[in-house]
DNA sequence: GGAGGCGTAGGAAGCGCTTTCATGTGGTGA
DNA sequence: TCACCACATGAAAGCGCTTCCTACGCCTCC
């Protein structure tokens, strides 16, 4: 066996192709190929150089084939916060749909962070592709991110950005409706919807449904959690011409209504009905059970990879805007149904 | 001025660290310094660097520099499944810290995958160190991972892998003496202590409790989930010597009992006691509201990223073992208190 | 005035991999 | 028997960055 080319430095710990080359006794194009399969290899010499991986243990490091083949086999996913059961399920989705695209997942999240821009930049150095969720950054750094691969989720469609959204409207006109039919009338819509587009879309579709009968709500600012929710509710009830309807912009502020209104002493679904939005698992085992809209949070996440890797892939070039139905799930905080 | 040194190749659309060495009129070495703050250069040249940066958009890729640096600057974390409430705090605990150490973050859910334990060695090859939630992956998969610094999360301590768990057995024992003191005496154990270090740790405090008034529960396994909570409590209540207590696994399973006790026409907190672990946001909304055990998730994740750290930057090479406290939350479905 | 020192900057090597190009081998058809 | 070809393989050129080593001014000190 004459001598094998041997690489120049080779100080680090770590097993390199150089070393499974050695072992195998070929060359390193040869155990690459061998383990991609990027060109025919003999079936002898196949087997040599497996054997060598796994006796080497070898791990190709991924800097050095990200940087050979140009290319990341990664994507990110950048949330305003990871809090909720929400977002876990949309990360789940995403997470499913990537691996099995071959692609790892990176995750930031931009909640209680100095520079998130920045933060956003570097991740968009390290994947092939991102998806935003939310108004987690400004257009700007969006459009900033030129020639990466975006996808925006949960955010009002952006020029040729894609985008993967829900489709509340529908199931806010449905509530909407259906608060009418109960025969509410003073009905408060707890919530900020400048915060999000979706809320905003949310609140809209309600007073369209509530509208149609004549009814128009009132609307206070509420953060997006329990607590808040509590507070805010707390202040409306003891108001006079309390609202006999609490339309929450999410399940959380809810629950946390639905407390409020225990505490002043009112029966949830009898003297007043409250609906939240998400149906996460809480909304079901709450008594009275929480009125609400279930939304596809898994197949949003799911969705949202598949349409990045399209345009990872260039496979479309051409935007792509999805919107996925949602369900008004009526249970009985809202008020009983005989 | 005189023709500076050009990338031999330079065909891809980036913009590379030779682009901004040319537009800046200096060596490629001097934009890395000026970047990096790596050695001191002359303000002026800094600043003309820094101008020549912003106006080009460069960012620099993570793969060179990572094969350079020998860095990944990136951490891993691996959970068998990622939906629940449970994961996603931790989740989000780690990224916390682990950010703010400077390192992003690579998600791999393990669940339903065909198999995990190549996925885990190909995201080592990406990371400068992991964290394994639970019983992921074989022992020996670990083992495999030599050299990359490992820390285990909610899995017994294996040898000199650093490891983090919050001490189920305090609160587990404490919980037993509770239930003992409302005078339960038939008390099933739900869930599978096999599937789970962690619940087999849970039953034996609970057992311990109990013991100590001579109570002995009955055992019977159970998917962690709600479905399978239900179905399984449904069961042991039709059954005769009926339970007056069920001890749950988890709260979700939990949850599901009480469907179970309720369609069986049983007052729970009256007629039967039902306890979860994990006090997640449904178990104080439930009605009557859980009694479970608060485990402090987000700290878990923290500390887990704290931990690797050291580790990683090899400021502590011994193993380090961390135990977080847990706390008995006691509600109403394990039995009124006057 | 020359030797030495210091601050600044460039050249070039090298990180571990993929891929192109060249080479060598054995088999085929005339 | 010889030219030709397909196939398997190796050498080497990068991929974009960090960093060591060297070089160049310019100033200080004897």
């Amino acid at each position: 066996m004459k001598a094998l080319p041997t690489p120049p430095g080779h100080d680090t710990g770590a097993v390199t192709i150089y070393d499974v080359a050695a072992h195998a006794g070929v060359g390193i194009a040869t155990v690459s190929r061998a383990m991609n399969g990027s060109a025919p290899v003999a079936e002898a010499t196949r087997a040599r150089v497996l054997a060598a991986v796994e006796e080497l243990g070898f791990r190709p490091s991924h800097a050095g084939t990200s940087l050979a083949a140009r290319t990341h086999a990664a994507n990110g996913i950048v949330f305003p916060d990871l809090s909720g059961p929400y977002y876990a399920e949309v990360l789940l989705g995403y997470e499913e749909t990537a691996s099995q695209l071959g692609r790892s997942v990176l995750v930031l999240a931009t909640h209680g962070r100095p520079d998130p821009a920045s933060a956003v930049r570097d991740l968009a150095g390290r994947v092939d592709g991102m998806v935003l969720l939310g108004r987690t950054v400004s257009d700007e750094v969006i459009a900033g991110l030129a020639g990466l691969p975006v996808v925006v989720l949960a955010r009002p469609e952006l020029g040729d950005v894609d985008s993967v959204r829900t489709d509340g409207l529908t199931s806010a006109r449905a509530l909407g409706e259906h608060l009418a039919g109960h025969g509410l009338e003073r009905v408060a819509l707890l919530g900020s919807p400048e915060e999000s587009p979706d809320v905003a879309e949310r609140f809209l579709g309600i007073r369209e449904g509530l509208g149609a009968h004549g009814i128009e709500p009132t609307q206070t600012p509420c953060l997006f959690d329990e607590a808040s929710g509590t507070r805010v509710a707390a202040t409306l009830l003891e108001g006079r011409r309390r609202p006999d309807a609490l339309v929450c912009a999410n399940d959380e502020i809810a629950l946390g209504a639905i407390v409020a209104a225990e505490e002043a002493g009112l029966r949830v679904g009898h003297d007043i009905a409250i609906t939240g939005w998400d149906d996460v698992m809480a909304a079901r085992h709450a008594r009275p059970a929480l009125t609400t809209v279930r939304q596809p949070m898994r197949a949003l996440g799911s969705l949202a990879a598949e349409v990045l890797d399209e345009r990872i892939t260039a496979t479309r070039t051409t935007p792509r805007h999805e919107l996925l139905a949602t369900d008004l799930v009526v249970r009985d905080s809202c008020g009983l149904h005989p």
